[in-house]
DNA sequence: TTGTTTCCCACAAAATCCCATGCTATTCTC
DNA sequence: GAGAATAGCATGGGATTTTGTGGGAAACAA
């Protein structure tokens, strides 16, 4: 299983392309999801999640378990399916950032790609490195929370 | 089970390529890992910590168990996952040091190569000496609180 | 038309591959 | 046992390929 980590900068022209980072684009490749899905950082942040097919339709499973006539669902159905968007990505590996999300988030000029096993993060750099030092307190806060498991 | 022990310096050259000890090049092939995993030590010290494709998955399915809603999980996979590089071994058993981690390092010209059981260190030479006497002075005062166990 | 969006080509920097060499430790030969 | 041959390891440098990026032409929409 191969995991979306470690992170890079990336230059947003005038058009609104940005190349998806290689390391990513295999993760892409390597699950044969051929476009790239994307949608709002769903705790609110001012940032983009992407992922590919796979993860995608694990979500899409998840929400129909769930009962149609409950209001959680529609919201959440909301949320995670009617404002993802699936950009395909052309020869050269770019896509095109939707306007609405780029918005969202704040990107202009460049973006930083951060990884997050299934996901990956698309933040403005300056808002990204500006949670940097609450993020590492919370972490060393929080070593012994690790599930590590059995073996 | 094959641990990382001993350690070893080699060269940094100008494209920050260095061998890869050639004992723990065995670990990883012994655990079938065609790459190695590289991030900035956890605990903030001037070092890079690597380690093989076993230990990175065992980290992404620890923080596969946590609530992705918990802040923890953020800054935590923030730490170990959006930080860490998997960097390929070439044919002569070299790898790049990334810059970023290399310049957090601050190594440039040699490393030392520190086996930590399952992961290793990589430090700049004069920084891993320079903690040796307070090392040691610290293991003395704890060899009491080495949990032998059973077996 | 006019303004967008998509497709295509071009290019330079950077990452990767490939071959060659020096050295050390081990093995072989006599 | 001494010296020669061998094999594994670390390292250097050049050639080649990827990757990220810019810009223009073609297709599309208003």
């Amino acid at each position: 299983m191969k995991y979306f980590s470690s992170s890079a900068t990336n230059k947003v022209d005038a058009k609104g392309r940005v190349s998806i980072p290689a390391p990513f684009r295999k993760v892409l490749a390597a699950e044969g999801s051929p476009a790239l899905y994307l949608r709002p950082e769903v705790q609110g942040k001012p940032a983009i999640e992407g992922f590919g097919a796979a993860y995608f339709e694990k979500t899409a499973e998840a929400l129909e378990q769930m009962q149609p006539t409950d209001p959680a669902f529609e919201a959440l159905a909301d949320l995670m399916i009617s404002r993802t968007s699936s950009m395909p990505l052309d020869e050269t590996g770019r896509i095109v950032l939707p306007a609405l999300l780029r918005e969202a988030a704040g990107i202009e000029g460049e973006a930083i790609f951060v990884g997050r096993i299934r996901t990956f993060q698309i933040w403005k750099p300056e808002n990204y490195y500006a949670l940097q030092s609450d993020m590492r307190a919370t972490a060393e806060a929080n070593f012994d929370k690790m599930p590590w498991g059995s073996s």
